[in-house]
DNA sequence: ATGAAAGCGCTAACAG
DNA sequence: CTGTTAGCGCTTTCAT
């Protein structure tokens, strides 16, 4: 096995096995017709010469790669890395490889990575939500591969669509609050705009609080997405010094609800029953904390792991190409102790 | 724009500017000598033709392809995160793209993993802690490329080391809690041999209260890594039973840090009157829960920003490669109202 | 079950 | 600044 000098090839193993290179590369696949023995043997003159497979050799002739490019909004989210990880389980099972990109919430940042992700031809792309610049959209349109757009329902969607409405799924928790018995609602979220999902979980609040006759001014502004705990702490502030009445409070996520939950602590406002609180995503954190986190369950995990299926069944011809997947998700509101 | 028959290739480009072949490959690439009006005319074609530039063949031909293969245990862990998204910036400046995979805390897997990874001929690979397989190790050593190890400091490193002592880390925060006033300390960590770096810190424990002449005997498992809130939050609620009279208790994350303490705070135990908690890893968490925890700052981020500088240094030259780096980071103890 | 020939799409190397 | 030639390492295709 030797280390320096040019890396064996498949022609450097099949003159040490004795065989011709098509063997070679029949030995190493799986499926083949090759004989035992000849296999075996194979393997070990390669085991001996340190041999590795040249993936890249191989996917240039078959123009297959087994790679399937993802885009998240940031890599550092329990959400996305849960879709992520049965994304990844899913696929691996077919031999399929995740090259993945995170955006950091900006579209311009999108279309370059959607640019430099189907450079290495992909077999398929998913991408989180559904809004693009117009180049990103051109240039998913244009690949010849499936599309799925993931974590949103667009209403025009590029190809296939695995994922829940953000706008309704908080509507179902104002008009839980509302039940309740809560009026004076408000809700911290993110600067419009470059987080869509977070922009349309605002929206359902407002629509929901409107449709109930309620004020839906009470709107506090977070910052550039993703909001963080600290975030939400300092939001949770804000919103009492600006809405000091405010009796329930949805925020865009577990993460800032942990944060304004803390501040509530800090200052010693008693959650539920001074200021309920509500989160979204169903992150470890809101069932552990305590009082424990009202929140919403959009099943991160299943998106990756029907999202894996769609796309192996594509693949494999079982399914239709022409006709795009809308597969919908219903998240679940999940009641804890920080409401009442 | 076709979308249906065989994708365009650089020859159907180079056709329709009426340029050769090697003129348009020239005109993607950035620092090439070429004619102004040539490029553009040459990437107007391409456009026209919805052409893609295909990095597969250019690796092939050229021999590079500009990955870099990442293994870390858990894509859900907010410090490895981290690591990944420095890495991740301080690459693509050179235009490198991380290949991400996840071992789940198994050696066996991360073998796996380092093979197919290797097969897709990455510039330089960087895994995380310093335990493998036997073989593993092998194709670690047998790849003619940078290999990095991280987030630990191996007695036997394969190549380069970007880490730091977890059991040191620990060390100095036992020492802390004993100047403190503090003698029964429990350790809360997972099932030994898994998570290597657990495992360092609970031997760092054990050394240190030994050293002090204390009882290093309390310890709890919390099961397989990696440990959650919610088993932080059972373990306590064992130590709590095992050894009643523990005075502080020292986790191997802030996460079940952070459980440890919802578990005081369910049973009325004042934190840190009656019970002081130490955490690990300095996740966001641990700043913002109300006590704030104390911890210790491992520098996720330093590690990937190190470790992407490293990389470029190597593969530019500016560093020989023969010898290998030893960049060594010293964590630090954070101390906040978990403590006293 | 195995082999021979050809070529995937690009770029290194050289020439002009 | 641009073009020609050859070939990266594998697998498709067709034989046997």
């Amino acid at each position: 096995m030797q280390t320096t000098g040019k890396p064996p090839t498949m022609a450097d193993v099949a003159r040490r096995a004795g065989v011709s290179p098509m063997t070679v590369s029949r030995a190493f696949k799986s499926d083949t017709s090759i004989n035992r023995d000849t296999r075996e043997a194979v393997l070990r003159a390669a085991d001996e010469l340190g041999y590795v497979f040249d993936s890249t050799a191989a996917n240039l002739r078959s123009q297959r790669t087994d790679f399937v490019a993802v885009t998240i909004p940031s890599i550092n989210n329990a959400n996305f890395a849960d879709t992520v990880r049965a994304l990844s389980e899913g696929l691996s099972q077919r031999g399929l490889q995740i090259l993945l990109g995170h955006t950091n919430y900006d579209t311009r940042e999108e279309e370059r990575l959607i640019e430099q992700l189907l450079r290495r031809r992909p077999e398929a792309i998913v991408v989180t939500g559904g809004k693009h610049t117009a180049r990103g959209r051109q240039l998913l349109n244009n690949a010849r591969i499936p599309v799925i757009e993931t974590w949103d329902l667009p209403e025009d969607p590029i190809g296939h669509v695995v994922g829940f409405s953000n706008a309704q799924s908080v509507r179902e928790m104002v008009d839980h609050f509302v039940v309740a018995g809560y009026e004076r609602i408000a809700f911290i979220g993110g600067d419009a705009d470059r987080d869509t999902r977070g922009t349309d979980r605002r929206a359902g609040f407002i629509a929901a609080m409107n449709h109930h006759g309620l004020d839906a001014t009470r709107l506090i502004a977070a910052g550039a997405p993703p909001i963080s705990m600290r975030e939400g702490a300092n939001s949770m502030g804000r919103l009492l010094e600006t809405y000091g009445d405010t009796q329930a409070v949805i925020c865009v996520s577990d993460l800032s609800a942990f944060g304004a939950l803390t501040e509530c602590q800090r200052r010693g406002i008693a959650v539920p029953d001074q200021m309920a609180i509500g989160g979204f995503g169903n992150y470890e954190i809101g069932g552990i904390c305590v009082p424990s986190l009202t929140t919403i369950n959009a099943f991160a995990r299943e998106i990756g792991e029907k999202t894996a299926a769609l796309i192996i069944d594509l693949l494999d011809g079982k399914r239709e190409a022409g006709e795009p997947a809308r597969l919908v998700i219903k998240p679940d509101l999940i009641v804890r102790e920080s409401t009442r």
